[in-house]
DNA sequence: ACGATTTGGTAAAACGTTTTATTTATTTAG
DNA sequence: CTAAATAAATAAAACGTTTTACCAAATCGT
C-alpha cells in the first residue's frame, strides 16, 4: 500500500511545468496563469500532497513548532494552560512540543538547550529560580520567548501571569469580611517570584487591615518534601497555632495537603478553621463544605501569552507596552468562607 | 550580541577539513585520525555546535519528535499519562507534539494529517469512533503507532490499556463482598471501547453473582450533555432507582458529576449509596468518606506505549505479541465501600 | 513601429545535513 | 619489490523546499 509521499517535483512533472511554478501556486507567491494554477491545484489536492515541514523549516528557518516549558503538563494548572495553548497556537498554525521540568533546574536548561537546535520558534516558559541566564540569552539571541505564571524581576522578558499580589490581598480581605482575624499562611519554599508576591499581598492585606502581623503564622513548606510529610507539617503548625481562625493555602497542591491536614485533624470547615486556597480546581468546589479560591484566568492567561508570542514572531520585535501582563484573578466564595458565628 | 548558529561546514573551516570529516567524527561513523577528530571534537565544543534537527530530519527523514493525541491534555488521566510519556520518550532523544482532540472527529483527523506531514516519526493515539480509517491509514503507511486508553477490535493496531472487563468486574465484586446487592452502573455514551468493555465487566460479574441482571440500573449518559446537565440527569436517575444501593460511575468525570448529585440529593456515602469510580484521584481519596476508585497503571501504560512504539520505530517491524496488551488496574478501596450494615 | 513595460514562466542556488563513491597515502603480503 | 589491502580524508549528490534572478513573449505608449 505505501504510497510515497508526493514531492513538488513529482507534481511539477506530472503537470508538465517547473518545480518553480508549483511552489508559487501552492504559496500564491508568483504570477501564473489561471489555467496552470488550477491544473497544479488540481494535481495536488488529488495526491493529497503535503509539503515535508522539514524542508520548508531548512530553507526558511521556521518550523512552526513552538516549546513549552512548564513544571509538571500533568497538574491541574499547568494542564489546563497546555490545552489553551495548544488550541490557540493550532488557529496560527502552530504545533506545541512540551515539557515538565518538575523544578529541576538541569532539566529546564537542557530542554532550553534541546529545543533550541533550531527546533522551535519560540518559548512559552514557566520560568523558576537559576534558569534566568537561560532564558536572558535565548532573548538575546532573538528568540521570541513569553514566561507564564511567574517572571525574572528586572529584566525585560515578557511575561503575563495573575495579579499574584493583589490575589493573596483579597483573598485575606475576604477573610477580613468574614470576620476572621488571626489568619496564617501556609506557602513552599521555592524560591518562585509569583509565591513571594503572594506572600507580600498578605502581609500587605493584614497591615493595612491592622491586624497584628502574624509573621508566626506563616508556614513554608520545603520545597523537596514529599506529599505526606507535608501533610504532617500542616498538622504540626495547625496545631501549634492555637489562635488561628483562617488559613490562605497559597497553591493548590498546598490547598489539597491542606484539607487532608484539616481531615487528618477532625477540624470542622470554617468552624474551626476558615481556607482559601489559589488556583480553582475540582477537589475544592466538591470538598464540604465548598472550599473558597482564587481562580486564575487560565484561558486569558494562555492566550494573551501565545498571542504576544505569535507578535513577536511575526514582527521580530517586542511590544514594549506587553511586558508585564498581569491579569486579575477571580475569588470563588464557598462555605468555607463563610461569615464567622460571633465568639 | 546574537552569535549566528555554527554550522558544520563553519567547523570544517575552522578545522581545516572537510564536511565530511566534521559529520563521520560528530556521528561516529567513518574512521577518522584521533587527532583530528579531537580538534574537531574541540572546536564543536566551544562554538557551542548542536546540528539543525530540520537539516537532519529532511536528509534522514526522521525528527525524534512524536505526535501525542488524546482527548484532553488537560484531563487528570491523561494530563499524568502525557507527563509520563514525556519523561520516558525523552530517555530515547525524543520530543512531544501534543493536541487535545475534545472527542471531536474532526480535530482527530485533521491533526493526523498535519503530523503526518513528515512531522512525527510515530503516533501515541486515543482512539475515538469514527477515526479507524484514517489510523488503519497511517498503519498501511508504515507508520508508527501505539494506541492508548482504547482500541479497535478486529485490527492488529497495537494498543496498551487497563483491563477494562476485568476492573469493572472488580469493582462489581467488591460491592458484593461489602454487602450490596442492588449495584447501578452510570456511564457514558461515547461509543468507545473501553466504556463497552466496562460495562461487559460489570454486567458478566452481575451474572457471576447471581444478582439480578439490572439493564435498568444503568444510566448512559449523552456524550454532549455538559457538566451541570449530567449532574442534573444522575440526581434524577439516583431518585428513580429507589432500591439501588450502590452505583459504579466508569469513568472519573462521571465519578465526580456523581459525587455532585449525591452531594445535591443529601444522600451519605455509604450508608445510603455506595460509590466505585473508575480512575483514581485526589477528589476521590479526599472527598469523605473516601471514595473507593480503580488506579489505572498510568506509568505502566505510558511506559509501555513507549517502548512498543520505539521498538516500532527502530525495527520498522511490529512484534505481533506486543498487540494487545492489557494491563490490570487496582482497587483502591476507602469508606465508600465500607461493609454495608445488615438490614 | 520601436523601445519600454508587463506577463507568465523557469533555472539554479541555497538551507545544513548524511552518505556513497572515490582518491591518495600507507601498510601488508608474498 | 610489486600487487593488494587498508587507512584517512574528501568531493559531490541528495533530501524537498523557497526565492532570486533571469528570460521570452506579449502588450503598451507615443
Amino acid at each position: 500500500m505505501m504510497k510515497k509521499k508526493i514531492s513538488i517535483k513529482d507534481i511539477a512533472k506530472l503537470t508538465d511545468t517547473s518545480i518553480t511554478t508549483v511552489s508559487f501556486v501552492l504559496n500564491g507567491k508568483g504570477r501564473i496563469s489561471k489555467e496552470i494554477s488550477k491544473k497544479i491545484l488540481d494535481v495536488a489536492q488529488k495526491n493529497g500532497y503535503e509539503p515535508n515541514r522539514m524542508a520548508v523549516g531548512l530553507r526558511t528557518g521556521v518550523s512552526k513548532v513552538i516549546g513549552l516549558i512548564v513544571e509538571s503538563i500533568g497538574g491541574p494548572f499547568f494542564g489546563e494552560m497546555a490545552k489553551v495553548i495548544e488550541e490557540e497556537a493550532e488557529k496560527s498554525g502552530y504545533r506545541i512540543i512540551y515539557c515538565s521540568t518538575n523544578n529541576n533546574l538541569q532539566k529546564g536548561k537542557d530542554m532550553i538547550r534541546m529545543l533550541t537546535q533550531q527546533l522551535v520558534d519560540g518559548y512559552i516558559i514557566t520560568p523558576m529560580k537559576g534558569l534566568e541566564k537561560d532564558i536572558q540569552s535565548l532573548v538575546d539571541n532573538e528568540k521570541p520567548v513569553v514566561l507564564i505564571d511567574g517572571y525574572f524581576p528586572g529584566t525585560n522578558i515578557p511575561h503575563v501571569l495573575v495579579d499574584n499580589f493583589a490575589s493573596a490581598y483579597n483573598a485575606v480581605d475576604c477573610f477580613v469580611r468574614s470576620g476572621y482575624k488571626n489568619i496564617g499562611m501556609v506557602t513552599a519554599d521555592l524560591g518562585l517570584i509569583q509565591l513571594n508576591d503572594r506572600s507580600l499581598g498578605y502581609k500587605a492585606a493584614l497591615k493595612d487591615n491592622k491586624l497584628k502581623d502574624s509573621s508566626k503564622m506563616v508556614l513554608k513548606i520545603p520545597f523537596d518534601m514529599d506529599k505526606n510529610e507535608g501533610v504532617e507539617a500542616v498538622k504540626a503548625f495547625i496545631d501549634k497555632q492555637k489562635q488561628m481562625d483562617a488559613v490562605f493555602f497559597t497553591t493548590n497542591y498546598l490547598g489539597t495537603m491542606g484539607l487532608q491536614a484539616i481531615k487528618d485533624l477532625k477540624l470542622r470547615i470554617p468552624e474551626d478553621l476558615a481556607v482559601i486556597s489559589f488556583d480553582d480546581n475540582e477537589v475544592f468546589s466538591l470538598y464540604p463544605p465548598g472550599i473558597t479560591t482564587i481562580q486564575q484566568p487560565t484561558y486569558d492567561i494562555a492566550k494573551s501569552a501565545i498571542d504576544i508570542l505569535m507578535a513577536q514572531i511575526n514582527t521580530h520585535k517586542l511590544d514594549a507596552s506587553k511586558i508585564d501582563l498581569q491579569i486579575p484573578s477571580k475569588l470563588i466564595e464557598r462555605g468555607s468562607t463563610l461569615a464567622k458565628a460571633s465568639a
